[in-house]
RNA sequence: GGCGACGUAGCCAAGUGGUAAGGCAGAGCUCUGCAAAAGCUCGAUACGCCGGUUCGAAUCCGGCCGUCGCCUCCA
């Protein structure tokens, strides 16, 4: 079954074919690095995360790249972010750009998500934006005023084919055109000149100055994906005017269309209210993670559809967290009836449920990465694991470890929700060593009917965090 | 005001013409010394409201109401 991809860019669903089969090129809008990284962007790069991971699993080579922004996003009172954040901790800007980049990539990794294969910055790719500027304005599509270079949108006849937004053309003699430096309102920045007291600033053809936000991500997807290229990624909230003026610039500066399916992540918000650093309601990758695993934060974001916006509170996460539970708890179990399994296929009239998971899963993935419909066909196959592994039947190795593949393949590979393998205990043989004992003694009181010493066994462990189950074949633990 | 989404059980959420997936929470039951875990049973005559198209609509069309995002920095 061919994927399907919901291409944001003539607003239907369509066969994805990438330019060269097998081989996808991948654009995504990184963060720009002021500050630390919140739940939203945990989102966006969890939903693209997702993608990268499923694409391939499906056998694609996928090239991803995902900019860091480190210059020229500014402030609407004109100061550049990073600018102002380091005049704020007495810092050099890019003492502050190496701080949250590092930030960035650790909660990143927290969350398991798979780094891009570049993180190009925007600092580091001036010269080649200068180019590109340099090529709009011989083209007639950019003009120079005062020291900046504007881009002209009455020279793209297409401006606005991603948002659906139309330049208004009364618009271009309003008075505020006439004060400003644009011909028209809807021009957008390529260059700024640099005022004394800025300090990121970069020798140009119009004198000193730094690069515009948009201009950053024409220039480093063309130089490291060429043209024309198969997917380009962000959040909604940029789709205008960030994402519509890449596609102007690009396409007019090479003469070829730019991202041929854009993939857009809906926000999210608090309380029915987007998370955002200007409005300062976000809670950071960090606290959140002091709260939950990362595995319970996947499961919560891929809970909706990527392009949905979601809203945090704190029994959503709670319900995922309960949902992971259960999920994960079967792969558990499985691992550790795996130990001593009886060799054969005892328990195989699982099997073709695992062969209708997996297929109800892929064809979820399949349909514009559907996760919640994917994860719907683990929790269903998650009730008939549990039964077969709880029924007190014996269950052979080779069925256990067809069980474990598939959620550690869709489980694990594809959405990150499954650990490879289970750490609790793993990390201490003597910490296992001091609880098997434990346990060991509560079966003596509990076989003596001494119910008064087993509790307290159970319940003290409890306050340690690590909780004991009793089975038919004996008693298991786990740490919570 | 303009542009774009969306409104499905207490909550989250899938479902784009054929008679409402899944999860969380809640209740009861089984299992257990008691628990925990797991499993079983129970929930929308109904998909914001009103019309229309159709043999048939949550799904298509029109109107209305409401929510959110963007239009200005944001993933």
């Amino acid at each position: 079954m061919p994927l399907k991809i919901y291409n944001v860019l003539g607003r239907e669903k369509q066969d994805f074919v990438p330019l060269e089969p097998g081989r996808v090129g991948m654009y995504v809008c990184g963060p720009t690095v002021q500050d630390y990284a919140h739940l939203g962007h945990a989102k966006t790069y969890l939903s693209f995360d997702m993608i990268v991971r499923y694409l391939r699993f499906t056998g694609c080579d996928v090239l991803y790249v995902q900019n860091l922004t480190d210059v020229g996003h500014l402030l609407d009172s004109g100061e550049d972010r990073i600018l102002k954040k380091a005049a704020q901790v007495q810092a050099k800007p890019m003492q502050i750009v190496e701080y949250y980049t590092r930030s960035y990539f650790e909660d990143m990794d927290a969350l398991g998500v798979v780094r891009p294969d570049i993180s190009p910055r925007a600092s580091g790719h001036v010269p080649e934006q200068i180019k590109m500027i340099e090529t709009l304005i011989a083209k007639g599509h950019a003009y120079e005023a005062n020291g900046s270079v504007y881009f002209d949108v009455t020279t793209a006849p297409d401006y606005g084919k991603l948002s659906n937004r139309r330049i208004e053309t009364q618009a271009a003699g309003s008075r505020e055109a006439v004060r400003d430096e644009k011909r028209h309102p809807e021009d957008f920045a390529l260059w700024k000149k640099a005022e004394p007291e800025h300090i990121l600033r970069w020798e140009s053809p119009w004198g000193e100055g730094f690069p515009g936000w948009h201009i950053e991500c024409s220039a480093m997807a063309k130089k490291y994906l060429g043209p024309t290229f198969d997917i380009h990624g962000g959040g909604v909230d940029n789709i205008f005017p960030h994402n519509e003026s890449e596609i102007a610039q690009s396409e007019c500066a090479n003469d070829a269309d730019f991202a041929r399916y854009w993939i857009l992540v809906g926000s999210l918000t608090v309380d029915g209210i987007k998370m955002s650093k200007s409005l300062g309601n976000f809670i950071t990758i960090k606290d959140a993670l002091k709260q939950h695993r990362p595995e319970v934060i996947r499961m919560f974001v891929y809970s909706a559809h990527y392009s949905s916006p979601v809203d945090y509170t704190g029994e959503s996460l709670t319900a995922a967290a309960n949902g992971w539970e259960r999920l994960y708890g079967a792969v558990r179990l499985a691992r550790q009836m795996k130990n001593d399994a009886p060799e054969g296929d005892a328990g195989n009239a699982i099997l073709p449920r695992l062969d209708e998971a997996r297929r109800d899963f892929l064809a979820a993935m399949d349909d514009d990465f559907n996760s919640p419909k994917a994860i719907a066909a683990l929790q269903e196959l998650t009730r008939d694991v549990n039964t077969l592994l709880n029924s007190g039947a014996a269950v052979g190795r080779g069925v256990l470890e067809a069980i474990e593949t598939i959620y550690r393949e869709l489980g694990g590979d594809v959405l990150g929700l499954i650990p490879a393998a289970d750490t609790a205990g793993g990390d201490s043989r003597r910490e296992a060593g001091l609880i098997g004992l434990l346990i060991n003694l509560r079966a003596e009181a509990r076989k003596n009917r001494d119910f008064a010493t087993s509790d307290r066994i159970r319940d003290e462990l409890k306050a340690l965090g690590v909780i004991l189950e009793d089975r038919p074949d004996g008693t298991v633990w786990r740490t919570n």
